[in-house]
RNA sequence: GCCGCUAUGGUGUAAGUGGUUAACACGCUGCCCUCUCAAGGCAGAGAGUACGGGUUCGAGCCCCGUUAGCGGUACCA
């Protein structure tokens, strides 16, 4: 049989960090066994969902590159489906109407709470008669449709791929409701019945989805469907060991955010991979195909995973690990790949020139090889480096301080100026074969010049090999900015 | 409250069916490179596996209890 498996996230913002780890895995289990990916958006919600969510959430999966075989299907699109379901569990007598109104409902949730019993409703409309329902329409009052749970004994039972065997007692589920009084499904129905249309085979979502699934699983066996096999996925908690909300953390709580900060897909993906998954060996940087070869439900761990969105410092302003396999991502992806990727960034900056594309696009090339090595994410071509772009960039204090301190520098430059300036070839070769003579005709240390050059260029204290830089600063700039840095 | 899930260094994970001094990665610290470093190389510190019992010749792995965290407990998804 085909494994079909969906990604279901509701429109209710934007697709969040524990969404995208959901979506990659449902992925990789599709790929890994030749599946089918649906996408389905769980828009059941109208008051919360917006087309902005579905936008932005479609938008992310494009980002991540987590390609759907079927879908967007949108729940909604699903009504008579759900309303057909919910009546027919009615006729076969597995479901009930249930005319209490929500304040009543309130009101004896609220009398629990004082007498602190556990609240479960009790089944009153359980066995209304067709005089007792007909009075309850007469008044004018509404009805949820609730499930009729067995009260003989005995318990629903599944196996989750991931936690193992799960067993909950029919005495610990209440009486859910399932469909709205307005009409409508709710998620707990709307969900089965969407899967069991699409013929989902298996279920890969999050945690908090277990505790809900044997109720799921009387109304699948309820419905005559089959059930599906579950495999539940640890949540991704903060550092102070709460689930990430947009609500509490804001931007970071999206993928957006990722992709705005620069980080690349393939290095964000495998962090989340990593986040509640390990490959059985040792490796740890994983292309999407070798997650893909390497997936499997039994190495997920069943602990939730801690996501360090607030970092550790201010150099490690998020999860380290994250920033350390961006890096890795950067320095090993393909050239050509990262000069595309580093574009946007640089015109978002203001830094970009049509040149980088044309009659400079080796020099724009070589020069992103060059910073690569130290740099982190996309956006550090544009912060860090600022100067290699533009003639506008700062100094920094640290830099000046260390690098400027021998008051000789203010004459020692400008003639290090003057002396590169005759140099026929400007390489890194002639450049460092420059320098040092010049140093040695001064008497000082070409660590000196060097350190001082590297700060009059680019206002930082640290880079590149100095005389890769001058190379690639050329000559006219690099002789500008000896001269005009301490004067 | 009730129901459930979980508990290995700061973080992410390893340690197939219990078996030597608990491994790897990130981070951290130090050293080297001496043209710097946020890069690279090397080294080191850091847990005795939440706690308490038990089973066993032997337990991070099994059982029980406690504690803690998380999830669920909606006419949200």
């Amino acid at each position: 049989m085909t494994v079909r498996v969906r990604f279901a996230p509701s429109p209710t913002g934007y697709l969040h960090v524990g969404g995208a780890r959901t979506a990659l895995f449902n992925w990789l289990f599709a790929r890994r066994n030749n599946g089918v990916f649906i996408l389905r958006i769980e828009d059941t919600d109208t008051a919360r969902s917006t087309e902005e969510a579905t936008q932005s959430i479609l938008d992310g999966m494009r980002w991540l590159g987590l390609n759907w075989d079927e879908g967007p299907f949108y729940q909604t699109h699903n009504h008579a489906l759900h309303k057909a379901a919910a009546e027919a569990l009615v006729a076969s007598g597995h479901a009930y109407r249930a005319y209490e109104t929500k304040e009543e409902l309130d009101a004896m949730r609220a009398e629990a709470e004082v007498r602190k019993v556990p609240f479960k409703y009790n089944g009153a409309h359980r066995e209304l008669t067709p005089e007792q329902q007909a009075a309850f329409e007469a008044e004018g009052r509404s009805h949820v449709i609730r499930f009729k749970v067995p009260r003989t004994g005995g318990s629903v039972k599944f196996t989750d791929l991931v936690y193992g065997e799960q067993e909950k007692a029919f005495d610990d589920i209440e009486d859910f409701s399932f469909y709205r009084s307005e009409g409508g499904a709710l998620y707990l129905l709307s969900n089965a019945v969407d899967d069991a249309e699409q013929r989902v085979t298996h279920v890969i979502r999050g945690q908090d989805g277990l505790a809900n699934t044997p109720k799921q699983v009387l109304l699948y066996q309820a419905m005559g469907k089959t059930v599906p096999q579950f495999a539940h996925l640890p949540l991704i908690l903060d550092e102070n060991r709460v689930k990430i909300s947009k609500r509490i953390h804001g931007d970071a709580a999206t993928v957006k955010f990722y992709k705005e900060k620069g980080f690349l897909t393939e290095a964000y993906l495998n962090f989340l991979a990593l986040l509640g998954w390990s490959s059985g060996d040792e490796r740890e940087i994983l292309s999407l195909d070798d997650m893909r070869d390497a997936f499997s439900f039994e190495r997920i761990s069943h602990t939730n995973a801690i996501f360090n969105l607030k970092g550790t410092d201010e150099r490690n302003w998020i999860d380290p690990k994250l920033l350390w396999m961006n890096s890795e991502y950067l320095k090993a992806m393909p050239l050509d790949r990262l000069v595309a990727q580093v574009r946007p960034f640089l015109e978002e900056a203001g830094l970009w020139q049509d040149a980088y594309a044309n009659e400079e696009a080796e020099w724009f090339a070589r020069t992103v090889d060059l910073l690569r090595a130290r740099y982190r994410v996309l956006t550090d071509f544009a912060t860090y480096g600022k100067p290699y772009f533009s003639d506008e960039f700062e100094f920094e204090a640290e830099a000046v301080k260390k690098n400027f301190k021998d008051p000789a520098l203010r004459d020692l430059l400008p003639q290090l100026a003057d002396h590169l300036e005759t140099l026929e070839e400007f390489t890194h070769d002639s450049v460092e074969a420059g320098l040092r003579a010049f140093a040695e005709a001064k008497g000082v240390k070409a660590g000196l010049l060097i350190n001082g050059s590297r700060t009059a260029l680019t206002g930082q204290s640290v880079g590149p090999s100095m005389f890769e830089l001058f190379a690639v600063m050329g000559k006219a700039r690099s002789v500008t900015r000896l001269r005009k840095a301490l004067s």
